[in-house]
DNA sequence: AATATTGCCGGTAACGATACCGGAAACGTT
DNA sequence: AACGTTTCCGGTATCGTTACCGGCAATATT
């Protein structure tokens, strides 16, 4: 029923040409005279040819298409994408996405089913219910190259783009230690992630560096999530430990603890601060604004994107690089009580 | 280099068999020795074997892939994206989405770029800058199925699955007018774009049944942004005709429009009455928090993907099927001062 | 017993493209 | 004149799969 798009078949029958020497015109390839390259250039031109990708790929065993695997699409994460999205188109290449949405089981189906030669590799962020690297495992064995990014995967060879999440944490407890506050709590996140592990990593450095003493009872594992965080927070604010600061590790989180305080009516910055990681836009439009850490998603993205195609091309996947970008501070009101509050 | 999944020639060698044979077991076709199905089944599963998809695309000219084409990813479209997404998995499709981030030339190429055999049709919604329907009209000429929604296409023979815009602007006037604000104004969205359109013109009909003169001061067309949002409020606000109530026909721009009233320091609800259109998570988070028109966003998507679906099985895309499923009026603290306002 | 019907299987072409090889004609070289 | 080189083109195999046809036994039918 479909009107057939063109072939080189169909622009070898108009010009009484075999389809060898179609190929080779099109493909810019040698071997073939100016006069004959024009006019099948010409009419394939005129007839809108376009080569048909699914017959190239299986010919060539290559489909130029990155099959990328994330969590979820939240902010952070689709800035991530947008920035692979760029590093692919800038090289020819598609990318497809599949959001496990946090489950390990569509995470082992989408691998799987892309894997039937729809993609050349992959370039993935774990689910936070992942533990095992069974499935990945298999893409090792099988030897198709993938790239990790954001949160990576323990124990996996393979090139990664990642953020200093230590770093993140430190700045965020260092700034709120140097505005006074002395008993800082942390919303970490679940404990399986590595992203959550090395955000706390950073916070016990800053109260190391400052000479606060690390307090177990104020660090709360919970999922990524701004109703487990509001909860948490409640409890935090009426045990008896009650913290002067909280600082969590992602925004939604953020969201959740400032609720918690805003029902428990204290003021802030003055009696409690808070500082929150991602820096979603959102964030400048609460009141108080919130601070956060920033990190440069859409260049992790993009470089992520970057080297899984340069491996490819040289069709090098031995030398992992490692490659860690530095988070930014991004202070607001929630967390500033030495100066006046701004408008 | 890689090591090559297995293929039905495989399986054939190894059992000395055909790969006819081979083909007929594994698609369950007839003629085959239930004994001999059997072993092939069972080598099968040993291998882990995977149908090629490239292959099989080829053969049948059908790639069970459907392209969808959105301006962005918004947490309304996301959510759509979803809905599609599971009505494909539920029936064996796989799908490709693409951003034309609102630009025309975007879309263009993408949808070139998917149409060289990737998809069987397409799913779209098209990006505000959309003024020409060109390039899909390459679509209906080579008959290559598909469906739209969200924003439809206006003179293009498809189906669609869209909300009832006019009532959505009419439910959330009609309410500000019942909480007694007299001068009303909305935000209104691009003039190109049919849904903008709609709004205002459930807008008009809500006042016109409650005997509001029309006064078109009181309607400010501006793009979908939070930025000119807050800046047309603005304007609004210090204006001779200053309204009592805003209604901004997407959250975005109600949001711009509460920090322009935040600003310029009146009251909400009291002084002035506001609500949004989407009603995303973050509305209930803001003080006042923000009433909302909801729409059946996940519904929307997942309808359009059934819809697809059974047309392209049932090869009937001339019924052109239109639904258009209502939305619904969340109300919040920021339009409602009848009453006290809650905690 | 001759024929028709099944059950089961293999061979081959095709989907659209590329890669490799071979070959005819035109030219240049001794 | 005989040979080697280019230039330009066509034929064929191939990627992994399915559709179609044909064929050979074994069984059923008359």
């Amino acid at each position: 029923m479909h009107n057939k798009p063109p072939t080189i078949k169909d622009i070898a029958q108009r010009l009484h040409l075999s389809i060898s020497t179609v190929s080779r015109a099109l493909r810019n390839a040698g071997d073939i005279n100016p006069e004959t390259k024009k006019s099948i250039l010409q009419l394939a031109e005129d007839l809108n040819y376009q080569p048909n990708r699914l017959a190239l790929s299986l010919r060539q065993n290559q489909t130029n298409t990155i099959g990328v695997i994330v969590p979820n699409l939240d902010y952070v994460i689709s800035t991530m994408v947008k920035g692979i999205d760029e590093a692919a188109l800038e090289a020819g290449f598609t990318v497809i996405v599949c959001q496990s949405n946090e489950s390990f089981g569509r995470e082992v189906v989408n691998t799987r089913r892309m894997l039937n030669s729809l993609v050349d590799g992959f370039i993935i962020s774990i689910s936070s219910e992942t533990k095992s690297n069974e499935h990945f495992k298999v893409l090792s064995e099988r030897e198709i190259p993938f790239v990790v990014f954001d949160r990576v995967i323990p124990d996996l060879l393979a090139s990664s783009v990642i953020l200093d999440n230590e770093e993140g944490g430190f700045i965020a407890t260092e700034h709120l230690i140097e505005q006074g506050y002395k008993k800082i709590a942390i919303l970490a996140g679940p404990q399986t992630l590595g992203i959550s592990n090395s955000r706390l990593e950073g916070y016990k450095k800053a109260l190391k560096k400052h000479d606060i003493k690390y307090d177990d009872e104020l660090v709360i594992y919970c999922d990524f999530n701004q109703e487990f965080a509001f909860y948490a927070t409640e409890e935090l604010l009426s045990s008896k430990k009650r913290p002067d600061a909280i600082f969590t590790i992602s925004d939604r989180m953020a969201i959740g603890a400032m609720l918690a305080i805003k029902k428990k009516g204290l003021k802030m910055p003055e009696e409690i601060g808070l500082v929150g990681f991602n820096n979603e836009p959102s964030l400048a439009l609460f009141s108080p604004s919130i601070s956060s850490v920033e990190q440069p998603s859409f260049e992790i993205g993009k470089l992520a994107g970057k080297i899984f195609i340069e491996q490819f091309l040289n069709n090098d996947f031995s030398n992992h690089k490692e490659v860690i970008l530095k988070p930014k501070l991004v202070i607001r009101e929630s967390s500033v009580r030495m100066t006046r509050k701004g408008n």
